[in-house]
DNA sequence: ATCTATTGATAAGT
DNA sequence: TACTTATCAATAGAT
């Protein structure tokens, strides 16, 4: 029905599919509201396109639910008892996992050990160890990090302050050069910039760190 | 599309609208297949006649259930019951709390440190040292228990030493009065009990305990 | 989107 | 209920 006949398998041009799906679900849907209509019947319909963007129709006199309701009476299938059923195992499948795992965090925390044996203490007791071992491995990276850090903040300083020594040196260099050019007009000099005002090392804060 | 047009109103003839139900069923089923075949969409589609007998067609890539999950994901509405909701909502929160006693576990065993800061570390570190506190506790318990034990048992044991010893004298020493009394009438007297099968004080197996 | 030649669906008749 | 067929409806491909 249409310029050419075209056989019924999946239309490999996507766009073609597009438009083609786009036709044919509006036709569907027409349909569906006629055979309701003329017919008295009640439809549902519900289409997901190959994108995933869904469509649906219900007949007027009744609803999605109501319509499942009637299907599960009529066909016998339980559509929602059976993802109970999923749902259900799977929680007690997580709570399980759930309760393992609590009772392993609560052994490494050193709580709970009433109920084991010496020979079930070893490897908590081992687990604790790395477990300890690799938390203080990453503090003593930080810590070298932080003094790797230090250092070169030192040096930058030290750098800083060489410059700032030499700059202040030779400012009041030429401020003297300009004192003796001037000096007989000048009533007096300005006392040159006291050395107090250097730069000193600053002290990075290692808070955190022992 | 008939020998004549008709108009979209309930068919009030019966038999003419059971007819036309049959014809339009059919065809609407057909149209269901070839947009699931055309292209690539998943359609799921429930009619009830207006006798109540049900017709029913899903694409063979999915089923009624699947396609209602992804119906109420998509629309926000909900068809069944708070009961699922109730479940739904339980395990995406144990899932949640399995996370994050998954993630509280890598760390109290050292793994997956590289996205802490050294702050964080220190509750992890503290949480160690508590736990291999509470472990060292538990098997000094342990061990001061079987040191109590191996002492009482010890004492027991010489106890029993020293209770089967005299027994065993006085057992010789009625033998002998025995031996005596009917000394004339006996060729010779079994041997006495060698002392070599005392009861020797027991070791118990410290096995786990250094 | 819109157009239209062509195929497809189906109302009425048998 | 099934088949036939004239007629209308849907739509494929083009624009």
């Amino acid at each position: 029905m249409g310029r050419g006949k075209i056989e019924i398998k999946r239309i490999e041009n996507s766009t073609n599919r597009q438009v083609t799906f786009s036709k044919r679900r509006n036709g569907i849907m027409k349909k569906a509201k006629e055979i309701s209509v003329l017919c008295d019947a009640q439809v549902s319909l519900v289409i997901f396109s190959s994108l995933g963007k869904m469509f649906e129709y219900c007949s007027p006199s009744t609803s999605l639910s109501k319509m499942l309701e009637k299907y599960q009476q009529n066909s016998g299938k339980k559509l929602w008892d059976a993802k109970h059923e999923n749902l259900s195992a799977e929680i007690d499948r997580i709570k399980k996992e759930n309760d393992n795992m609590q009772i392993e965090l609560r052994h490494l925390k050193g709580e709970d050990l009433n109920s084991l044996n010496p020979k079930e203490l070893i490897p908590i007791e081992e687990a604790l160890q790395n477990g300890l071992a690799g938390v203080r491995d990453k503090q003593s990276d930080f810590l070298k990090m932080l003094k790797k850090k230090e250092r070169m903040l030192e040096e930058e300083n030290k750098r800083l302050t060489y410059l700032l020594h030499h700059q202040q040196l030779a400012m009041e260099g030429s401020m003297r050069e300009l004192d003796i050019g001037y000096q007989k007009d000048r009533e007096y000099a300005p006392p040159p910039m006291p050395m107090t005002f250097r730069v000193q090392p600053i002290q990075p804060n290692l808070q955190g760190n022992k």
